[in-house]
DNA sequence: AATGAATGAGAGTTCATTCAT
DNA sequence: GATGAATGAACTCTCATTCAT
């Protein structure tokens, strides 16, 4: 019993959570939240009892499912930042990529379910503050470049990049491929409009997006 | 004993159902289709008993509600066109009021397990057909008002508005007031840039918007 | 409101009720016990409410297609006697005959949940007393004829009886046709057999079949 | 994980089976059908979802339920023959004794609740196949004796012994002890018979004993 | 008096969680 | 430490019975 939480895990404890981990994340990002316990270990490969005592209950495992996205995202932003010659060429990659964590990341934020269960959650807040920190610096100087319209703010790009991260209702899959990336392409033209039509109420920004936090929804 | 589905029902089992329907639809909006049915019949007024009286399973009822908000949607969509100036007019001001019946549409569209449901519901492909068609005339004569970009159709649009039509993180009471305009407005400067960026693909039309049509997902 | 309970019901109320009475025989006979009340109350053409109004709870109905039954297997009783040359042969149709009430007199004593229903009414008891009366004399007379064996009595005749009171396993058409009399033919040879093999126990009067009474299972 | 449905089951599991099964078959035998899964539970001193971790559903625990008693009474039949003199004796005992398993025997062949859940099983049709093979042998064989009479066959007293496998209207103690008994001896006469009066139709055969074979009845 | 709508207790079943092996 | 068996609360749905129309 590692008294210390800082403890590493034994390597095969170690493997053991990662694999729960990814095949939670598949079975959410495919079926949604409503899976059980049960079906997540058999997917993970392992026993109900092992996956509980890697996450004490359900809300846990969903929290590091959410926590382990958070930390891909945002992998992904500063990568973007680092590697893109421009502000704005590092949002539009952000968010083309950031297409591929949909699927997960997605139940981090959307689902009312689990919003509930990462409300308070300190490792999430942190993620979500230092995400929301490099998107800022992003959309300033992409406003600065001239291309992002000035009349928006983090906020505002932030909102609309949520939109996206969402899965569309299932078409064939020649629409699944490309409609993403059309509504996209739609949402970054309207971002870049010059003069774009008047916006109501005033630039959001990235503090405006306290999700989830103040939650009081008791029972979802 | 009204064998004949004809046959209206007593004004209070009349007025039982409605209620039923409309606290449904409050609370689906809410806390998404995860509810109880003791709930729903709780917020109804009405013991559980009815509500099975009045609709023989759960899925029934969610597909009872969705049925309802087809028909409003349709019923502001046609609204919209008729008393408005333009074809673009129409448009903004049916997405614009739509927002209204967001909390409710979702269910409809959006959500797998309710998608499910409806798979091959007669009425909600009517519905669903008569809608596309409405948006259809406004969409192509959007494009010959010449506001609407050419590089478009009916498809894309649909697709962005459906995107709308989700519950955004809820945040504080100012941002979720405002936050839907906002992502509204900037998509509608999308979708009236001239020119526009390339897009990927050719424009998805109306046709393309098979939703939860050839479903085959047999556990969802 | 009669507070005679002699006072006899208005003509539409009787018909009703005979009805209801019937229809009950009829689908208890064909699915047994457990039917729905809605699904008696249709079948008898009537709403359940008035299926209440005569019949104050479910055993009631039980209770009073039971007495039906009885009346018309006494009545059968009281013919063959009247009608018939010998006891043996007033036993013998009597039997045959009550093969059609087969469907119908199993209900009120065969299933245990009727049988739990019957304990203590004071009618079935009368309709019993005089059914088992019959029988004694039948039997003894029988006896006297030098037809029956000696060795049994009213008792074991009832028991027999009441074995072939049950609906065979279905099989095809053929064989639920003969099936039965032939059952009924062989039980005839055995109660004829002179000299029969030994039986154990003493004879069973018509006092040993006190059939219900005494019943303590409460849940039944 | 056994997916292996051969892989036995851990000691506890396997006890928890068998208390199970006790439980159901005593309960049933008592009660009938009609009992509800917490009872069956309770009975057992496991909880429901124990039960239904065992047995997916109440028809499969039913089924389970019956198809042990086949096999014992499978396992007695062939006692019977092996160990009896004649074939004569080898069926008296067997009837005797299947007395013994009356009460639960009875659910298998008589419920039609029950003979609508085993309708197809092929393990119940193996057992039951193997049962009238074991029967055919004897029956023919007590006819070569000379003992058992010869327009009869299996059919007919498998039918008669069917007759005897159903609980019979409960009255006091000692009735209830010797009744049966009395009953078998005077249907043995019967089929002893010689001569016997004419049957009507022919032997019916182990073949005409398709019993819940083809069964189409969908509510039941 | 007749009808059928409403009720709610209870049955079957599932699944998060605990605990013996 | 891992496993999967056991548990029981909660959910969906049914039906005997009551009551407004």
């Amino acid at each position: 019993m590692p008294a210390d939480p800082e403890t590493p895990l034994r390597v095969d404890a170690r493997r053991n959570r990662d694999q729960i981990i990814a095949a939670a994340r598949e079975i959410f990002a495919r079926q949604g939240l409503d899976v059980s316990m049960e079906e997540i270990a058999r997917a993970a490969g392992v026993g109900v009892g092992t996956l509980y005592r890697r996450f004490p209950d359900r809300d846990a495992l969903v929290a590091a499912v959410a926590r382990d996205n958070f930390t891909r995202v945002l992998t992904e932003a500063r990568a973007s930042i680092a590697e893109e010659p421009t502000a704005w060429d590092a949002l539009v990659r952000f968010l083309r990529h950031s297409q591929e964590l949909k699927l997960s990341v997605q139940l981090a934020m959307v689902s009312p379910a689990a919003a509930s269960v990462m409300a308070g959650d300190v490792l999430t807040d942190e993620f979500r503050d230092a995400l929301l920190r490099e998107l800022d610096a992003v959309v300033h100087q992409a406003q600065a470049e001239g291309v992002l319209r000035k009349d928006i703010d983090t906020g505002d790009v932030a909102m609309l990049f949520a939109l996206l991260l969402r899965q569309l209702p299932s078409t064939d899959d020649e629409v699944a491929r490309v409609g993403p990336d059309r509504c996209m392409a739609l949402m970054l033209d309207g971002l870049r409009a010059q003069p774009g039509s008047p916006l109501s109420g005033r630039p959001l920004t990235s503090a405006d997006l306290n999700w989830s936090a103040k939650r009081q929804c008791p029972s979802a």
